[in-house]
DNA sequence: AACCAGGACACAA
DNA sequence: TTGTGTCATGGT
């Protein structure tokens, strides 16, 4: 039934991955029985874990199977990262409520066009939107015999081309705009996002806050999320809450003082902080769907 | 049924 | 520089 050949295990440590894929970092993985279904690098994927391993099938394919060891980040070492964190108590609530959280390596395009989408919106929503534009202007990848279809995320070229009256029609309402602008900008060679990861956080920043729609927050899941921009700290309100709540005695704080104490409180690791302090809030608050697979250790 | 969401922007004071 | 209204939509 299954060709072993399109079958990958790792050994991981501190390595959560339901909670990883489902922490509001990307948008298009689905929990299913058989673990979480999603597509990667142009490729459906089955992810799931047993223990301290994580199981990987394809239905084509995978070649040296080191897209998918990038996407999820493999190389890293959980205890290191942790290692920079500050040792207040608020960041240490996190990491304990959030043991194997990790960052996932995301395709640029795919992480900017998501993002733009995600404004004023809540999780749920950005998925159905996101899950709409695949399936109506994304191309058909090959599934497991049985198995749901599933398809590509759209290239910048091809939602360049669609008029925005098209794209809006995926529940994506004002930020149709904002996404056929980025579609054009980036197809067009204006934008080169695989450059980001190569430039000083604050010029990539800048580069992708020249898009119309993205400012500061957007921009930074980008550079965090899929360019490599691990001081990259973007906060949303979740994040906004957590910062006074664990920092500045529950007094109201504005949002230029939040990013400036966060660039010089979370050092090198800060993005990763981040992840852990929204995921943290966003649990306690009962926004997450909790149990989702096991922690390895 | 209000309320809110991984915001950004134009505009006012 | 900081504050407020607007945009659009559906889940909870």
């Amino acid at each position: 039934m299954k060709d072993p050949q399109w079958q990958r295990t790792w050994t991981v440590r501190d390595f959560h991955l339901g909670m990883t894929l489902d922490s509001g970092q990307a948008f298009r993985w689905a929990q299913r029985d058989a673990g979480w279904v999603g597509v990667v690098g142009g490729r459906w994927v089955c992810l799931r874990q047993e223990g301290e391993r994580i199981v990987a099938k394809v239905a084509d394919d995978p070649g040296d199977w080191r897209w998918l060891a990038e996407y999820l980040g493999l190389d890293v070492e959980w205890s290191r990262v942790v290692e920079a964190f500050p040792g207040d108590a608020a960041m240490r609530d996190a990491v304990s409520a959030c043991r194997g959280l990790r960052l996932l390596r995301q395709d640029p395009w795919e992480c900017l066009a998501s993002f733009i989408l995600s404004s004023t919106k809540q999780i749920v929503q950005i998925r159905q939107s996101v899950a709409q534009l695949c399936e109506r202007h994304g191309k058909r990848v090959p599934v497991p015999p049985g198995e749901p279809p599933a398809w590509t995320f759209p290239s910048a070229a091809a939602l360049a081309r669609i008029p925005e009256a098209t794209l809006r029609a995926c529940r994506m309402g004002f930020r149709a705009r904002y996404l056929s602008e980025a579609a054009q900008r980036v197809a067009g060679g204006d934008l080169d996002l695989g450059q980001l990861r190569h430039l000083p956080l604050d010029e990539a920043r800048a580069a992708l806050m020249g898009l119309v729609g993205v400012g500061r927050k957007i921009a930074d899941c980008v550079l965090l999320f899929s360019c490599h921009q691990p001081r990259a700290f973007p906060v949303d309100v979740w994040v906004l809450r957590a910062l006074r709540d664990g920092y500045f005695d529950g007094r109201p704080v504005a949002m230029r003082q939040v990013e400036a104490f966060a660039a010089q409180h979370f050092g090198p690791q800060a993005g990763y902080a981040q992840q852990y302090l929204f995921h943290a809030a966003r649990a306690r608050a009962g926004r997450v769907a909790s149990g989702a697979g096991t922690v390895a250790d």
